[in-house]
RNA sequence: GGGCGAUUAGCUCAGUUGGUUAGAGCGCUUGCUUGACAUGCAAGAGGUCACAGAUUCGAAUUCUGUAUCGCCCACCA
């Protein structure tokens, strides 16, 4: 037998094993080799991405699955892979490229692109490697990249289906725009954030009178591009204006008053400036009322030709110089402090401008009615089950989604234009001739797609869709989908909708939404507020094994994960405890075959069958646990099953064996340490990979696999040889030792005060019992010796308590303190009591018996006459106390 | 404006279909250099389960309302 060292070393181990996994293609698996198939895609991390909590969480919970159905001997494939993150990557490129004093466009389209695949050589396996770090047990022959060729065909061919169909079309529309980012984005992609900004009320002039009339706007630098007022038709004050023209202050441009159902009146003055090229609602109205559409600003928010004297000024500078004219002018009413909800880039939370633009858009409601479907006839499931109602609500309201980005990075849009018959069309491939006139005047469409239109693909262009082979169809769909929250529309509704489009199939049955990881402020980690903890430094100071641990101890299904470092330790401790458990028994192995795991099983001692019956549980437990994708309690179920019933419990019961038993009771017990110890291991495995693989290893089991990844996975108990009343018998007797524990514990008596405990069983039977595990219910109490008589009077005064096989002794020479100890007895008499009196009143109440379940109430009365019985003997003891 | 979540021990949180005395980790107190482990062992203190009603023989758990905090969605300029 390997020896164990005395202290363990995770990091050497950790990375030990992760190599020789790579170097045995322990991950990788195909659909040639059969079986059930269970597959998991990853959600690929952003290229530009380093590992931080989420990640970790996320990836954590991935991984675990995956190698429980591995261990379960399913064909297991955990595909992983890294999204081109088009706006993200390009900002970095671009920051890189400022360093150097230059702009993208000194480089041009080409050599940019180069560029940022040079990055992505360079720098876009980060977050890969970091999943390895965890122990990710990913399929790497697999690796996906959103630009990799064949996920790029499978971008191609479904723009070209969809707009073959009709899903696909070209629109001039208010977008969300940055114009630090230079692009449109989709409605997803604009965040709103709730700010104090001002509600500017405006005079307008109304033209050929004297009269004056206030509009209320939060940005008045887009008046420069005002085509009308509205008012409400039904609102009776400004009746008379409907029709009349206002004289727009600076520009002196003349606007109609309309009217317009779409006004509140209740809001601000009941008159609204409509600006048709920078407002959703304005753009609608512009289009009833046949109104010009007028942009004030450049691609980068400055203020364009048609500002006036404003020209060049960045919009919010020309807000502030605007503001500072028509005060001037005596043309503003007033300002009011004003909450409301602003757009902000979710990629450089930059102030989002709606623009007037021709983008690309998907039609969205065709695809997305299946999805719901899907959802609502339960082929997909929502665990935890409440975000079934995001998901509806999101559907069902669903609007078109506008795909085409104004950067280079990216699947650039396959539409191709002909400048001699404007013929537009759809083409996978790069198109010369117009296959319309024949002219070669051809021309791409310069925009790149949403980096989602790629990721939308994912469970199916990963395994090479369109191209049709066995591995697609074997995988596909895959089984759980594991994310955020925050992902849900970006992501997870457009990977159903594309999976039922293409594949005519969900992509998943199971979407598991775990929760955000936080300080432990209840904060979102993030780097502008410097209190994010990071995965890496954690597994310096404690291990992979430790984070992952810890990490599934405190995740509660669906809730926020509050983190701090020292939630790690919980981790760490537990893998100290399991090297050392190991160590015990390797210390005591010697000379003994632990390789053979087998035991006889009409040899199991009490104290065997009550940790095999624990073990039995904590299996059960485990699994069904997982099953409902509760990882807290998974944990715990292992956890408390090790640390308590099999190390302070059955190790501790073991030594007195180990020590002075016979060659017979040695080699038996190690057999039963060892079957146990190997079984926890194994269910302990897809937690804490690496030293669960180590003590495999290490403790030199007769294996059928030379991995413990590969190990059968426990499902079932073992169920010969244990009696229940034999079990309940080992609950009583350390029942028995907590009170004799206690008894020491209230004289604080060191170990080497010397003491007798006399035993007075319940009945004969436990009398035997109790008897025959002398040896250890002594090691437990660090007694000198146990007398066990049905019988049993104390003679005197002797501290003494009542365990569940009977009352119990504690003889000390000239120590008893007589007072303290009726004291004592007295308090727990109304203790017991005063449970007696409830129990009693419940028991006497007719309709808890008439209606309550006959077992619930079969309860109570055994109960009832457990305390009865208690309270007699109290009472009894007190008796002889005062004697 | 809608929707969702949270409120349980000093702290951070579990508590699945209502049913014995509401649990864990950390922290705290006391005693242990016990031949695996002080990253440990044993014992202990600490909770009117946010509040108010309702249902029920029985509520931390179900329902209604209130309060506080958080998240998501939403075109009131």
């Amino acid at each position: 037998m390997a020896e164990l060292s005395k202290t363990y070393e995770p990091k050497d181990v950790e990375e030990k094993w992760y190599q020789q996994w790579m170097a045995d293609g322990r991950f990788h698996n195909e659909s040639a080799n059969g079986g059930d198939p269970f597959c998991i895609v990853i959600p690929p991390p952003n290229v530009t991405g380093i590992l931080h909590m989420g990640h970790a969480l996320n990836n954590n919970i991935q991984d675990v699955l995956t190698r429980v159905a591995r261990m379960q001997g399913k064909n297991t494939v955990w595909v992983p892979g890294t999204d081109h993150a088009g706006i993200a990557t390009q900002n970095v490129v671009e920051r890189a490229l400022k360093k150097e004093g230059k702009v993208r466009d000194d480089l041009g389209r080409e050599k940019f692109i180069e560029r940022v695949w040079e990055w992505k050589e360079e720098y876009g396996s980060t977050i890969s490697n970091q999943l390895k770090k965890l122990g990710a047990s990913c399929d790497w022959d697999r690796e996906r990249f959103t630009m990799d060729e064949g996920l790029s065909e499978a971008v191609l061919e479904i723009f070209c289906r969809l707009y073959d169909k009709g899903l696909i079309y070209r629109g001039n529309r208010i977008i969300n725009w940055c114009p630090r980012c230079e692009t449109a984005l989709s409605d997803e992609e604009s965040e709103h954030v709730d700010v104090e900004g001002a509600l500017y009320h405006l005079r307008y002039a109304v033209k050929g009178k004297k009269q004056r009339i206030v509009v209320a706007t939060t940005r008045p630098e887009t008046m420069l591009g005002d085509t009308a007022v509205a008012v409400n038709p039904r609102d009776e004050r400004y009746k008379d204006l409907i029709g009349q023209m206002i004289v727009l202050p600076i520009t002196n441009r003349e606007i109609p008053i309309i009217a317009d159902d779409y006004v509140d009146p209740e809001f601000g003055t009941g008159l609204v400036k409509v600006t048709p090229a920078h407002d959703p609602n304005d753009f609608e109205m512009g289009l009833r009322h046949d109104l010009p559409q007028i942009n004030v600003m450049t691609d980068t928010g400055i203020m364009n030709e048609n500002a006036g004297p404003y020209e060049g000024l960045d919009r919010f500078e020309c807000r502030k110089q605007l503001m500072e004219d028509l005060k001037a002018g005596g043309l503003v009413e007033k300002v009011d402090v004003h909450h409301h909800a602003v757009g902000h880039c979710y990629r450089c939370d930059t102030v989002i401008e709606p623009r007037l633009s021709p983008q690309w858009f998907v039609k969205m409601k065709p695809l997305a009615r299946p999805a719901i479907e899907a959802v609502n006839d339960g082929r997909i499931k929502f665990v935890p089950e409440r975000w079934n109602n995001t998901y509806m609500n999101w559907m069902e309201n669903i609007r078109d989604w506008c795909i085409s980005r104004q950067i280079w990075w990216g699947h650039r849009i396959p539409i191709f234009y002909c400048d001699d018959c404007n013929h537009e069309w759809a083409a996978k491939t790069a198109e010369t001739t117009c296959p319309k006139c024949s002219s070669s005047k051809v021309r791409q469409d310069e925009d790149v797609l949403d980096t989602w239109f790629s990721s939308w693909l994912w469970p199916f262009s990963v395994f090479g869709w369109p191209e049709k082979n066995e591995d697609l169809n074997f995988y596909y769909p895959s089984k759980t989908l594991v994310t955020g929250n925050e992902i849900i529309f970006f992501w997870v509704a457009r990977m159903i909708m594309s999976g039922l489009e293409v594949m005519g199939d969900i992509p998943f049955d199971t979407v598991y939404i775990h929760g955000t990881v936080r300080d432990d402020q209840g904060r979102k980690m993030s780097k502008s507020l410097g209190n994010s903890i990071d995965p890496l430094d954690i597994i310096e100071k404690y291990s992979s094994d430790a984070l992952r641990f810890s990490l599934m101890m405190i995740t509660a299904t669906g809730q926020d994960v509050y983190i701090s470092d020292e939630k790690f330790e919980i981790g760490r401790n537990f893998g100290t405890k399991i090297w050392n458990a190991a160590r015990f028994m390797e210390m005591h192995s010697e000379g003994f075959d632990v390789k053979d795991l087998s035991f006889n099983e009409e040899d199991l001692t009490p104290d065997d069958q009550h940790l095999l019956a624990k073990l039995n549980e904590a299996i059960a437990n485990t699994n069904d646990h997982l099953q409902r994708y509760r990882f807290n309690d998974a944990t715990l179920a292992l956890y408390d099953f090790f640390w308590h019933s099999y190390c302070d419990w059955y190790l501790e019961y073991a030594k007195p064996i180990l020590y002075k038993g016979t060659p017979e009771q040695k080699k038996h017990t190690l057999q039963v340490m060892h079957f146990t110890f190997s079984t926890a291991l194994r269910l302990l495995h897809p937690f804490m990979p690496f030293l669960t693989e180590e003590l495999w290893h290490g403790m030199d089991y007769n294996h059928t696999e030379d991995t413990i990844m590969l190990a059968a996975w426990p499902e079932k108990a073992i169920a010969k040889g244990i009696d229940p009343a034999t079990v309940k018998y080992v609950d009583g007797k350390h029942d028995l030792i907590r009170v004799g524990r206690i008894l020491r514990a209230e004289y604080n008596l060191a170990n080497k005060q010397e003491t007798t405990f006399c035993v007075r069983p319940v009945n004969a039977g436990y009398a035997k019992q109790i008897d025959n595990d002398k040896e250890s219910i002594m090691a437990a109490l660090k007694a000198e010796a146990i007398e066990v008589d049905v019988n049993y009077a104390p003679k005197g005064a002797m501290p003494s308590g009542i365990s569940a096989l009977g009352a119990v002794y504690m003889s000390i020479e000239g120590l008893v303190d007589v007072d303290a100890e009726i004291e004592k007895l007295t308090k727990e008499l109304a203790a017991v009591n005063g449970h007696l009196a409830n129990v009693k009143k419940k028991l006497e109440n007719p309709h808890f018996v008439n209606k309550a379940p006959r077992d619930v109430v079969a309860v109570q009365e055994k109960r009832r006459d457990e305390l009865a019985e208690k309270s007699e003997k109290l009472a009894k003891m007190i008796e002889t106390m005062r004697g």
